[in-house]
DNA sequence: AACATTTCAGCAATCGTTTGCAAGAAAAAA
DNA sequence: TTTTTTCTTGCAAACGATTGCTGAAATGTT
């Protein structure tokens, strides 16, 4: 049958409904005025060889994507994975938020090799906006760019003088709120588990510090620089242990992932939580709600902080010039502190 | 000055060079006949103007996107959410192993309601090839697109008549792995925790009740269909210890997220692993060894796994017909078993 | 110096849509 | 019936690249 010849393009439907192309784009994309009677038979024909107009090309001519790309920079850590449970678990969720609001999600992992890793796949064209997911040690690199490119947003910290648009919690007063629990629990020597050369964990730690000052405990702060990766902190955690003359009573980790490892091999070393030694974790990811104890840890809302992601990069692809959001951290007291 | 314009496309950068357009599209893309000379001058002129072609009008003149699609499909699970460990896991390992081949990963997280969604996907023209993560109760919609879409490879269980192309463990293999280990343990009575509605749970199941034929202790066999979230199963898991008359000896958790709120659980009822209870999870998933006490678990190589769904999948869209892979699982004995 | 060969660059068609403009048809008004 | 107004539709020019073909220049060969 002729009528069951495969239809390529719209020019091919355009054919066999009689009619010109630029009548069958109208009739598809419910837009521009158009009787309703030829809408709706080329719709139908259109179900019936089920064809869907090519994206790409209109994206071309409609210069938009509808593609939102996320990108995780893993600078300061080359070990690090994607599947780092925290990138994961907020890539669900923007993918969740994206989905909701018509948009698809490009992935893209970057090692940054070159300071042009983020122009490069800006200026691709593929893509309407960019969400950052951590800012690791590449702030410069963030802020030349969002010089130039609005629909940038970051997850991470926020630091004066910062050009790049950042939706984060308030490191500082999460890292305040860890420690004032664990002195208020009654640890006198505290040791901080983070390396602060990212900025967000720079911030937590000096969360911490203030409260050890005002408790006047400063002197006693020990700080181990553990990896963020699982595998890599394990040597870290476990050499410190071994090395530590007199091991704190409380320990302030900067993310759930250190703070789950640190768990374990105490747990191996005989030493118990919380009777021995007090844990307080940063994220409040579904995994802290597993462990064994239960992790007490300072809480990010990732939740509105990947709505809120959202929102400001639409609005910025919509041409509004939108400022950073600091959002609070909430302390949860389960069983390790 | 004159040629500190903007360049929006590569017109302008031949206007600015002196050349045809057709000539500076071969001085970018290293292929075609052109002379050094010219080639290095409008290459150096380009990165002096940052300008970068665009991406989708290369796309729709070649025909290939170079993104690949991949689709999560949340079918007989509704509060199954992307943020799944095993997803998400497989997610980051696709994600690097399609960087590494050069292509971008399009996320999409889709709910099956109408049969149409991987129709729409697939045929939207924005990808070169879809990987599905998990049957879920889908396999007719994935056997009815696959007929006619090539490129399509899926993550999950491989049954006799089936269609598509799948990559994924021998998970009956698996289970019978699991539950025999358990009874050189010296287990009599064995439960399964898990929903086998899903294929590759279901496929499981199988292979521990082989077992426990085997060693005529099938009729001790209790099957708890937990739910896949961790919030929602800790209320079954929970109810049937509460409910159990005599409880099990040995449980088969059908995944690591599975066994680790068991875990928990255990721990909290003061009930102990191994001593009391021997568990064994299934995936081998990261998290599995950060639990308290580490888990025993039938690991799955999900690494070669994404790189055989990406190999695959590559080789499709070269034209090339595949078969499915069905991989052999690894038992490793850790602390709860 | 004359001719054959190779290299390089330009022309123009093409990928599959969308959309401003204008013309034809139908409906309404006179 | 004629004129005006409103709906529909077609035409053709974009969008920004790639690429087969063709001719001109450069090179090599007698």
């Amino acid at each position: 049958m002729a009528d069951k010849e495969r239809v390529r393009n719209i020019s091919d439907l355009a054919r066999i409904a009689g009619v010109s192309p630029g009548t069958v784009s109208r009739a598809l994309s419910d837009a521009g005025l158009i009787s309703q009677k030829t809408r709706e038979r080329i719709k139908a024909l259109a179900r019936e060889h089920d064809f869907r107009p090519n994206v790409m090309a209109r994206n071309l001519r409609i210069k938009r994507t509808g593609a939102i790309g996320v990108v995780i920079p893993l600078g300061h850590e080359t070990g690090q994975h994607i599947s780092d449970p925290f990138f994961i678990t907020m890539l669900g969720l923007l993918a969740d938020e994206l989905t909701e609001r018509g948009y698809d999600l490009m992935l893209s992992r970057v090692i940054p090799t070159d300071a042009d890793w983020l122009s490069r796949f800006v200026d691709s064209g593929r893509v309407d906006g960019v969400i950052v997911i951590g800012q690791s040690d590449q702030s410069a690199t963030l802020d030349q760019v969002a010089e130039r490119y609005r629909p940038l947003v970051v997850w991470g910290g926020h630091s004066k003088g910062q050009v790049h648009c950042s939706v984060g919690s308030d490191n500082q007063a999460g890292g305040d709120m860890a420690a004032t629990h664990l002195i208020e629990r009654g640890c006198k020597r505290i040791a901080f588990f983070g390396d602060p050369r990212a900025l967000e964990i720079a911030q937590r730690l000096e969360g911490c510090k203030a409260a050890l000052r005002t408790a006047g405990l400063i002197d006693t702060l020990s700080i181990l620089p553990a990896h963020l990766v699982a595998e890599a902190s394990d040597l870290d955690i476990a050499g410190f242990f071994n090395s530590a003359s007199e091991p704190p009573q409380g320990i302030v980790a900067a993310s759930d992932v250190i703070a789950m490892s640190t768990l374990r091999i105490l747990s191996e070393l005989g030493i118990s939580v919380p009777d021995d030694i007090k844990i307080v974790g940063f994220d409040g990811l579904a995994l802290s709600e597993q462990t064994v104890p239960r992790l007490s840890t300072v809480k990010q809302d990732l939740t509105t902080g990947a709505h809120n992601l959202v929102d400001l990069l639409l609005r910025r692809i919509a041409g509004e010039d939108t400022g950073s959001v600091v959002m609070p951290p909430e302390l949860v007291v389960r069983m390790s502190s």
